[in-house]
Order: structure tokens, then sequence, then C-alpha cells
DNA sequence: TACTTATAATAAGCATTGCTTACTAATTAA
DNA sequence: TTAATTAGTAAGCAATGCTTATTATAAGTA
């Protein structure tokens, strides 16, 4: 029965248990765990977003997302504003902390991306890049 | 600053994510997590190994993978064998009922690898495939 | 042989990530 | 003005995998 040398997705998890290992450690000492670096990277892209439109965005719970955004905010990094047109919800924007989280964020992530696709040309990794939005794309059925 | 759509890392996580919702409702009722079904396949594919020798080929701690062998066991899936030439280590085998899981396994991982893959073609698959297998070999530092 | 070091497995306890279910307060629709 | 929906949160749990420490056995060394 060979299965596959690693099937599709035992092969992504794998990475991406690699690729956390990778980020964990070299984020040592750093105040942030993988998901609130995600997270935060995500509040970046959107500033003044609402939670319910953040945990769409990122494929969250509500509340798995609330977690994370306390999280961030006793870290000093972003701060919850009452949204002026709905006193139900809130608005995330970033706290001027965030801005070296960030810059550190995408250094170590740059280099952990160097030390991946050692051996790969350029226009190699790129495909794979974008299959792996499509397969995103594919699973998340948008 | 502009990061990239979604840097290496944070894809390969996000996508893993998703895989493993997929496979979360697939296998819903059946008796295996995602973790669990990985190890049966690695027991699988090298019957009689040493549980000191499949914690290395997974890339888990010997303690992580005791605790999952100690599952499938209880599952009736595997049992342990005493090492005829070293009364610490034991060696791990399948037992019958492991049959019917793998292959719930394997059918499941393709109906996942089918809805993942629309709309790439063939090659464009297998080429993201041997990309991947390539960054997880950079990174596990083999 | 006796002693030391290394190895296989496990125990205890914890951190991270994310979920389900249930609740409150506010908004929108009937 | 009810009734239904929505934004956020609370409580509690499950899955995954870790660190540190312990036990028993093996292997190397004096």
């Amino acid at each position: 029965m060979t299965p596959k040398q690693d099937s599709l997705g035992f092969l992504v998890a794998d990475l991406a248990r690699l690729l956390r290992r990778a980020f964990e450690q070299r984020l040592q000492g750093g105040t942030l765990t993988l998901a609130q670096a995600r997270t935060l990277i995500h509040v970046a892209r959107q500033e003044g977003v609402r939670q319910i439109d953040l945990a769409d965005a990122m494929e969250l719970q509500p509340i798995t997302l609330a977690r994370l955004i306390d999280q961030l905010a006793e870290a000093g990094l972003v701060e919850r504003r009452a949204d002026p047109a709905d006193r139900r919800a809130y608005r995330v924007y970033l706290l001027p902390a965030a801005q070296n989280e960030l810059a550190t964020i995408e250094r170590e992530a740059a280099a952990i991306r160097v030390r991946a696709l050692q051996g790969l040309d350029p226009a190699q990794a790129d495909a794979t890049l974008a299959t792996l939005r499509t397969m995103q794309r594919n699973l998340s059925g948008r």
C-alpha cells in the first residue's frame, strides 16, 4: 500500500511544526507566541478593524481571537477602542510599541524563509507560494 | 512595510490549520486524531520499530511519542513487544484492527487532497510537493 | 570486576492553540 | 414593542507537544 512519501496533509502539518519550532527558537526571550504574532500582523494590515471581522479574516472563532487580543493588549501592543457606531463592538488599533515587534517578526520570518528555501530557485519558490495560496482558498471555501 | 501577502510561515501554518480542520471533520466519529493517524502510518511503514527510532523519524520527543503509542495501544491498533535484544526497549507492531483504520485514513486523506488541489494541474501539484519536501529537509537539519 | 556514563521508556506537570456551549448587552427587523 | 440577530466574553475542555526528572538496563572504562 505504499502511501506516498508523505501525503499532502501530513507533509504540511510537519512543515508547520518545523516552522513553528524555528520561529519559537528565534523569538525566544521575545514577547510573542506565533499566534500572537500572526494576530499582530493582521491588525497592522487593517488597523481599526472590528474583532468579528478580524476573526473572520483569520478564520478563527471570535472567542479565540478575543483571547489573542487580550494578550496583545496586556503586552501593550494594541488597544481596543469603542466603535462609535456600535456600542457592542470594539475596534482594534496598534500602539507605538507594536512597531518594534512587527519589525522583529518580519526580520525573523525572513531569516527562516531564507533557510527553508535553500537550494530552491526563486521561480520555484514563487510558484510554490502561489500554489499554497490556491490550496488555502480551496480549503477555506471562499 | 507591506509584508508579502502572507509570509511563508504564516501561510503554511494557516494551511495546516485548514487541513487539520478538514481531516477532523471527516474523521468525526472515527477513533483517531490527526497525530494518532500520523503515528499509525509511521508504524505501518516500519513495523517492529523501537519507540526511540520512531520518535526520531517523526521528529518528536520520545515522551510525546510514548503517549501516542499509549493511545493507539488502548484503541487496540498497535501493541508493544519486548525487544529480545534490549530489555529497556519495546518494538511496536500493528494489530489486525489497524488495517481498517489505515484504509480509512488513506481514503479521507485522498478526498482532502482532491479538494485542496482543485484547479491545479498535476505537474504543478507535484512540483509543489517536491518543494515542500525540500523545505522539510532544510528545516529538519538532515 | 566495580564504577561510571549513556540510553529507552516513562511520569508529572505545563504551555500553546483552538474549540464548544452559554451568557450579556446592544442592534435590527417584524 | 417584541423577537431575532449580532459583538464580545466567560468557563471549561481537547489536542499537541514540550521540559525536567526518574527508573531500569546497557555499555564502556579503570
